[in-house]
DNA sequence: ATTCTTTTATAATTTTTTTTAAAAGTATTC
DNA sequence: GAATACTTTTAAAAAAAATTATAAAAGAAT
């Protein structure tokens, strides 16, 4: 039994009795992963393997090097019980967020901490060979610069936006040029597992660990950024649909006599309700004059964009909010048509908007409140993710933990 | 071990082997109530027990009277095996279909052959308890008809229009006279347990376990009588949301500008397209003059109700038609919503008005092609149910059947 | 007729659990 | 402040359960 008996699983051709050991193994370290250091007592209770077979599972896991003597714990009324727990450094996770502007990178140890972070500006999404090869070479070097060898990875997730088959490994909208699947093709340069999702999922995912969804079985995340990004937990898990394209929130219809929407449609959500639009909108009224904070960007010949109106935001700028009112406005109606099909017990809005806090929430509360039956929507709370900007990264964490402690 | 292992389920205070054996026998079971009989060697694959002791349950089903022996089979190219399948008779699963106006009532023996079907008309479903009791007596004097010793019915299965919490057994919208919730108040009184859920999330069940969705994971059911009910079937499970208020897709907005809907919103779907918006439409037509088939129903002091409608349609009746296409582009519309948002791989269409066939499946269609994304709306089939007014009644089966066999 | 399959039964072995006991505490009482 | 009773944790032995390996039975294919 190799240390890469983790994410080993549907070997073919290996006896079940090897298959049976493995799902134990698993077992004792999603229970150690998710729920931090125990001890053989509460491991027994919470994986129902009976406590002698348990002790020499944990001895093996040991041997391996995999688990940590953690020293003896607080008594609960008898014996101290002698506490383990993951060695964290036992093997590392890379996080991959790629956005259309900015690429972050991460390296996570299995506690979850960013032992590395990079944030890469101006590196724009293209769909290039070119673009490719540099994502690879940022992760290689980021890999020689930690020295850390290569088999101690035990995969890579990515986020990326736009359509994604994470099942299959294929992002459609992006980064298509890969061979084989942009999943494969990475995996295959690499000589790493690469998993891939949406990003919007992926942060779904990061909530689900992480964030405010822990131990929630319903709920669904927004990513307001430049569009409109929707991952939904559903009875506990991650719903993409047959092929991945779950999750169109931006191009449901609101508005019947609306704008035409760029994938063709008219009246789509994210006619109306954006970060792009609201940019856009500000930016006009800037330049017809409209007193605002912002005004003062263009004086400085600084860029008005997502970041810089949230600012202003923040800093109480009365046409900023105004204008961020009417997008919720929308996005409420939006969402009522969610909270009326799926009945979650949470909404989580992430992405950049969801800087502006409570000039989000307070909006698209009332306007929840005007257009929900309030029977179904009084038991959705809505809240800002405290993730943020981080989600995503959390996200692919989460994806590859998900994926490699799963059982059965 | 009695006969009743089967649904005595987190038994307290029962030593972990005899949980183990339970849940052997129930896989066993299950493998074969859902695949037909079976030999030994097919049920170890399926079940993932060795050889000498899958032999040992089936054994153990038989003396009790669970399983039985059916006979050599066929070779496939070695000795013939012994095929074993359930018992049909061992048990039977009562269902009972509430409807606004009509009850049906059935006997399922475990070959989910309707054993007994009684079609009860002009019961009217009013929240007191008369109803109850009369509902009580119904089922009462089905089971003293057949003869049936009580002890022989698994459970009784419960599908009712409106808002269901199945998880408790409430029944929100109607009959909440029932003391303790109706599941409790029913399995009280019919000393059975009692399963409850929504109309068109039985009816999910149902086309999962038997119509058009088997074998299929993101599946979405449409019950289109008077009103219009959604069941989900996502990631091969249904999805009830927290409080079992999904699916309220009669209610999401499809029109800002549109009519007041008895909810209290404006411009709901289930203001433009239901049947009995349909049907008040044509006996508008009727009265001003409109030349169509239904019109006969009038002079001859027929009531012209949605059967009588879907009647007329499937005569080719070129008004009846028109009014039902008006409609089907609404649906379209809000179906669009759903398909964006959960990406299914198929969409049935039951209820009254699936009896129509192509003349909903074709204009439903047409109006999805004009206003779905299509790389999203391409991998959705869309289809009429098979089991038509059945699909409710083997809902309530398949509802019973799946939380008795269900594993872990 | 012989060889090859598949199915099933039995025996041998391994795995896992239950049982029992010991170790190491806490709480309480005198 | 020890002594005693009661807990919880862990280890070891005994028992049970489940699997693997083996063999026999029954038929198919050549």
């Amino acid at each position: 039994m190799r240390p890469q008996f983790l994410y080993e699983k549907n070997l073919q051709g290996v006896a079940n009795s090897v298959k049976r050991k493995q799902e134990q193994y698993r077992k004792i370290v999603r229970h150690l992963y998710y729920n931090g250091a125990a001890s053989i007592a509460e491991i027994v209770k919470a994986v129902k393997i009976s406590q002698p077979l348990v002790a020499s599972l944990v001895d093996d896991l040991m041997s391996y090097g995999m688990l940590l003597d953690k020293g003896v714990g607080e008594s609960i009324g008898g014996r101290r019980p002698n506490l383990f727990c993951l060695n964290s450094e036992y093997q590392y996770v890379i996080g991959v967020d790629i956005n259309l502007h900015t690429l972050n990178l991460a390296v996570f140890d299995l506690s979850n901490k960013q032992i590395f972070r990079e944030e890469i500006k101006y590196f724009d999404l293209e769909n290039s060979e070119d673009y490719l090869i540099s994502l690879i070479d940022k992760i290689e070097s980021m890999i020689s610069h930690l020295g850390i060898p290569r088999e101690k990875f035990l995969a890579v997730g990515i986020s990326i936006p736009g359509l994604v088959d994470a099942k299959q490994g294929l992002s459609h909208t992006h980064l298509s040029v890969a061979e084989n699947g942009l999943a494969h093709f990475m995996g295959e340069r690499l000589g790493m597992n690469v998993l891939l999702d949406n990003d919007a999922r992926t942060m779904a995912l990061g909530e689900k660990a992480f964030g405010k969804a822990i131990d929630k079985e319903n709920v669904l995340c927004l990513n307001l950024s430049n569009g409109i990004g929707l991952g939904m937990i559903l009875n506990g898990e991650l719903h993409s649909g047959k092929n991945g394209f779950a999750g169109e929130f931006g191009h449901i219809l609101i508005d019947p006599e609306g704008k035409l929407c760029y994938c063709g449609k008219i009246g789509c959500l994210e006619t109306l309700t954006s970060g792009k639009i609201l940019v856009k909108n500000i930016r006009e009224a800037v330049d017809k004059g409209q007193p605002t904070l912002l005004a003062n960007y263009k004086k400085e010949n600084r860029k008005i964009d997502l970041r810089a109106v949230v600012e202003a935001i923040l800093q109480g700028d009365q046409f900023a909010i105004d204008q961020l009112n009417q997008m919720c406005e929308y996005l409420g109606k939006g969402l009522v048509t969610l909270i009326h099909l799926l009945n979650p017990e949470m909404v989580i809005i992430g992405g950049k908007i969801a800087h502006a806090g409570k000039f989000v929430i307070d909006p698209v509360t009332m306007s929840m409140n005007k257009y929900a039956m309030s029977r179904i929507s009084s038991e959705t709370e809505l809240v800002c993710s405290d993730l943020l900007d981080d989600s995503a990264l959390m996200g692919t964490m989460a994806n590859v933990m998900r994926s490699v402690l799963s059982l059965d």
